[in-house]
DNA sequence: AACTATTTGTTCGTATGTATG
DNA sequence: GCATACATACGAACAAATAGT
């Protein structure tokens, strides 16, 4: 009924306690950004443990985002900032395996992107505002590899994601737009004869004016019009990029 | 100006490139979940690498929540279905690296979980309906461990997120509530004296009645007088945990 | 209960690739 | 070109856990 009395002594693996150990180290701001930890032999001795072990711990460490590792004379496992890649792959991991459908994306960018807009029409700065209108002038521009297009096109987003001053929501908007992205690039040939103009204008146009209210409204009716066309799309993306229930070859 | 004009042969570690094709076999459905993929003698030998490649590569997708392993006779890489906690502990990593503040997550919770609660009130059935008052009755037992009395104060909210049927939403959620109950943990010495009742009763009234705006208003306000209290926590949460500025002992 | 087979966990020794000075 | 320092990679071996006989 209660839960476990004792702890195990060493349940988990050496190189999960080294990564451990060395996680937080590096939370505890002892090891401090851009600086370089011990080499692996150093690691090994320290922790007396096998290299392999130090290896497993560091891979660990990189696929987290806490360091990265160069080879060479000056190379060695480096602390890197953490970033919001991480959970971009993360999320983009769980929609490739189906754990998160379109429509339930959808719904998130629905209720996010319009407050978003809303924030960021009350951050407005001049700095902000030169790279909002070059977002938009590219937008316009033809010309450009198709997953350029579709990065363009996605730029507005992420820059009133920055303008909202909530990193939290910045993440999530940027692993929102990962996974429009995804899905965009799986299903439609070519984007670029897509809302050739005018489609994130009226959203621009209100937040530079300040206009927080005319902001969320704009958003929102852009994503509503691009939730439909994302739902259209979900059957085909489905058909093209799942096999999991059809492959079934034996 | 343009990209690269060739790729590089060989960038990436080995253990990359296997861990790369084992996910995508994984992903396609070519070992399904519960399966055991093949020893990682075997692995090494059909990947002509390494036995350590093959063990890098898995810790990877471990690390990913794509395959579990055991030890033993009857052990191996089994793929497991991938769940949320990964994203819950991507995110406090985040949190924990200052790469989301406490104010920060207040304002994603103010704007979620009170639209969850709409969504949950229009998916009420009888199972839930149960699980919900239960949860509630559990509220008000004394007497429980001050970790086991965060998470039983939690479970309305990981009900609701479950019933308003959008598995974004859900894992965003529980990650919210983790990142909470990291704060309260570290702040509060002791809950269980904390809002002895009511709390969640006038919002799962609500979601039980299946009055989406009810239940939407009764969540946030409950979100925000929660978060006032949360707000206030924040200093005396930095100040103990977040030694980066003021270790600095040399 | 003891033995055996299988598989991961761990270590060591060694060789190779890569960047710096 | 060369020496140095480091990560990367391999092979062989043994330890530990687990299931079946």
């Amino acid at each position: 009924m209660a839960g476990p009395r004792f702890k195990p002594i060493r349940q988990s693996r050496i190189s999960e306690e080294v990564a451990e150990q060395l996680k937080q180290s590096i939370l505890l701001g002892q090891f401090k950004t851009g600086e370089k930890l011990p080499s692996e032999r150093k690691l090994a001795e320290e922790f007396e443990v096998s290299r392999v072990a130090i290896r497993e711990a560091l891979r660990t460490l990189g696929n987290s985002g806490f360091v990265s590792t160069r080879q060479g004379s000056a190379g060695g496992a480096f602390v890197t900032e953490l970033t919001f890649e991480q959970l971009t792959n993360t999320y983009l991991d769980l929609f490739l395996a189906n754990k998160i459908s379109v429509p339930e994306l959808y719904e998130v960018r629905l209720l996010v992107e319009p407050e978003v807009a809303r924030s960021a029409a009350q951050n407005v700065s001049s700095k902000y505002a030169g790279r909002l209108r070059a977002a938009l002038d590219v937008e316009e521009l033809p010309l450009a590899t198709l997953t350029d297009d579709v990065d363009r096109k996605s730029a507005v987003h992420f820059i009133l994601a920055e303008m909202c001053g909530n990193r939290f929501f910045e993440g999530l908007v940027r692993s929102m737009m990962r996974l429009t992205k995804q899905v965009v690039e799986a299903v439609i040939p070519d984007t670029r004869h897509m809302h050739p103009s005018g489609l994130h204008g009226r959203v621009v146009e209100a937040v530079l004016a300040g206009d927080g209210e005319a902001a969320f409204a704009a958003m929102r009716r852009h994503a509503i019009e691009f939730g439909d066309l994302l739902s259209k799309m979900e059957n085909a993306f489905r058909d093209k990029n799942s096999p999991p229930d059809k492959v079934r070859q034996k």
